[in-house]
DNA sequence: ATTCGTCGGTCAATCTCGTCCAGCATCACG
DNA sequence: CGTGATGCTGGACGAGATTGACCGACGAAT
């Protein structure tokens, strides 16, 4: 599916997605029109989804990170989805088997926030909150195969 | 803290971090070297912490996604943290309150795999495992303030 | 009120980089 | 063999990044 190169490609950008075409070719490499060539494969493939960027919640005034799980009462269960997608301070949910419905994280400037959106959910679903007291793993690759 | 402008370049950012500087500079209604200095300063200030790349685990080989709950038995607390940043099938892991001491995502090819993975971990710590379903909430950016 | 310093911005010149094109090596296949 | 597809390179040219000089708005001190 990948070569070496590819995934050479894929490590160097998930490090640093500006990296320009040159370097990412020396780095790989290749020469640059090829190094833009596969970079160019990897989107039409649909491996690679996109380019964006990491921020610093603290910096940007969320010092708080809760996971919710969530279980919507019943009869509830599209509005609550609708109510979760419209929250902005959430910035990630998956919908999953169990007893817990929907599994969410979210950014908030202080407890009372926290409390305001809970309590916006409680009225639709039985939550479960965690606090984040530190992150061992941030966000990385799988190994690519 | 940030202005308009710093938070349009940080949305346009999010949706494609590889845009030039003289596009961005243009949709955010000012000349490239403002703008490269309005990105360098988010970047030095910390605001802005990296730039990467979002993949498709489908394309990837990675058709199945789960999320796990993670409480180590007594003792196992620094032995299961390990175990879980030495597994590189999960992405991402934060430390949490509450009785599951961790939460983590993670990427399998299928049960099989997931299995080998759980049995692992339960050597050490009891685990409660959801399939996730969909994702009604793309990673996305907080409100920025 | 005037002046000075600072901050954030523009413009223009230069230098770097990305992209396009032509051509080459390798490989699978009739 | 010859042919076509694939994946690469190098060079040329146009687009983009960077740098330095300059400008105007704003605040503080004289």
């Amino acid at each position: 599916m990948l070569d070496e190169i590819d995934r050479r490609i894929l490590d160097i950008l998930a490090a640093n997605a500006r990296v320009s075409l040159k370097e990412l070719a020396q780095e790989a490499g290749l020469s640059s029109p090829s190094a833009a060539d596969r970079l160019r494969k990897l989107e039409e493939r649909g491996v690679l989804d996109g380019f964006t960027i990491a921020l610093n919640p603290m910096k940007l005034g969320y010092p708080l990170q809760a996971v919710i799980r969530v279980r919507p009462m019943p009869g509830m269960l599209h509005i609550v989805e609708r109510l979760i997608q419209d929250t902005p301070e959430i910035v990630e949910c998956d919908k999953v088997t169990g007893d817990d419905c929907f599994i969410a994280k979210l950014f908030v400037r202080d407890m009372a926030q926290l409390d305001t959106i809970l309590d916006r959910i409680a009225e639709k679903a039985q939550t479960n909150t965690s606090i984040v007291k530190s992150t061992p793993v941030k966000r990385r690759l799988p190994p690519l195969l």
